[in-house]
DNA sequence: TTCTGTCAAGCGATC
DNA sequence: GATCGCTTGACAGAA
């Protein structure tokens, strides 16, 4: 069983996307662009490979514009070479990836034009996957569409909006339940009619779905059953509510507890976890580490080192609480280490700590900062206190001060990417 | 350096 | 008929 994240990578600026608007960019924006998201997505195809993780949505927009007819650069031709080579990566580490189009890619719409581009758009993102030299069971995933008021009418568009695909194309394709329009019983209706697989989507599930008897786990194994061969090991979506927001928000991080609860109660069914949440790949590894059976400690010492700073800005409190936790190398406690962690990230913002915690990091520069650059972070300090500068100007200031000194350490803390 | 409006695109809900 | 939310980060231009 694998647990991954989706297309954002938080905590490295190597893997940081990059966009352009269309109206202004130029085929060498465009390249430029298409150079560094490439970059991007090979570092983090290295960190996922470095960190077991084994399941990665790709963004849509590696490509930007990639179906659009007024892409000016023939990607494929150009990129081919670091695309075949990223997919060997992919390849060697065993990870499985998957592409999700959005909300704009809609195949049963009435709009004859909005069809031809859904069509174009899964056309870009099968060329994708070819292109990085990936099976079939390396998926594409979308929804159904709309309903346009007649629900078994938009359905019937759908299925026969699928004949008239590619073969290639439809082979990856995944369809999903929504959190609003289509139920997992209308996927799987779908899925009957079209022979495409069902991704079981367990919080839209919760805000969308008809009257039934069966929990969350039988439909999980009625989905699976879509699954054939060459579509490989059944995929799920998790995802837990944004307790601040509305509706259909995801969290800002995965409550490693509630988590548990989910994954024992899969009782060793095989499927692969795709987690939709905020923290990304902070929460990939977090649930990783939940459920392994004898966490290795090292790995455990490795997010802490990445997460201190930051905690400590939030509470020296649990600041102290989570290293007396971590002494105990013989037997790693990876929920009570998380639970600190997301209590202390919880906390209001508060200037005491804060300043403590920017001192500490200040304390691997001091000793090579010219006396200016002392005054300067001083002065930024006294501002923050009294309210004129905010956090993020202080936090800019001292990574500013760790990527000059080129301190990798300094540079992958958290403390710089929240 | 930091802040704010904007960005290719569709659909459905709300007024 | 017009506007907004979905979900999202980064660009572009202004302060």
């Amino acid at each position: 069983m694998a647990i991954g994240y989706a297309c954002v990578h938080i905590g490295s600026e190597a893997t940081k996307l990059s966009a352009l608007k269309l109206a202004t960019a130029t085929p060498d924006d465009f390249r430029r662009v298409i150079t560094q998201n490439l970059n991007a997505l090979r570092e983090m195809i290295r960190y996922n490979a470095d960190h077991d993780i084994r399941l990665f949505r790709i963004s849509s927009d590696s490509i930007p514009f990639g179906s659009h007819p007024a892409m000016p650069v023939d990607w494929q031709a150009e990129f081919g070479e670091a695309l075949s080579g990223i997919g060997e990566q992919i390849r060697q580490s065993g990870i499985r990836v998957s592409m999700h189009p959005g909300q704009y890619t809609v195949l049963n719409s009435k709009r004859p034009a909005v069809v031809a581009n859904a069509i174009a758009d899964l056309r870009y993102h099968n060329a994708f996957l070819d292109a990085l030299g990936c099976d079939t069971t390396h998926k594409i995933i979308i929804h159904i569409g709309g309903v346009y008021a007649d629900k078994p009418q938009a359905m019937k568009r759908f299925v026969e909006t699928l004949k008239g695909l590619d073969e290639r194309v439809r082979a990856r394709l995944v369809i999903e339940n929504d959190d609003t329009l289509y139920t997992v019983e209308d996927a799987l209706f779908i899925a009957g009619q079209t022979g495409l697989p069902v991704v079981f989507d367990i919080f839209h599930h919760l805000l969308n779905h008809a009257e039934s008897s069966l929990s969350p786990y039988d439909w999980i194994d009625r989905c699976a059953e879509t699954w054939g061969k060459k579509d490989g090991k059944p995929k799920i979506h998790y995802s837990q509510p944004n307790a601040k927001a509305r509706g259909g928000a995801h969290s800002d991080t995965i409550d490693v507890q509630e988590f548990l609860r989910f994954y024992n109660q899969l009782h060793q069914r095989d499927v692969d976890i795709m987690l939709e949440v905020k923290d990304k790949n902070l929460s990939a590894i977090k649930c990783i580490l939940a459920t392994m059976e004898k966490p290795p400690i090292r790995l455990l010492e490795a997010e802490w080192a990445r997460y201190k700073y930051l905690v400590l800005g939030q509470s020296a409190a649990i600041y102290q609480k989570i290293r007396t936790l971590l002494k105990n190398k013989a037997n790693p406690q990876v929920i009570p280490f998380y639970t600190y962690i997301d209590e202390a990230l919880a906390a209001e913002e508060n200037k005491g700590e804060q300043v403590n915690a920017a001192q500490h990091v200040w304390g691997y520069v001091s000793d090579v900062a010219s006396p200016a650059e002392t005054k300067q972070f001083q002065t930024l300090l006294k501002a923050y206190r009294d309210g004129s500068r905010s956090l993020k100007a202080v936090k800019g200031f001292l990574f500013r001060m760790a990527k000059q000194q080129n301190i990798g350490y300094l540079m992958e803390s958290l403390y710089f990417y929240r």
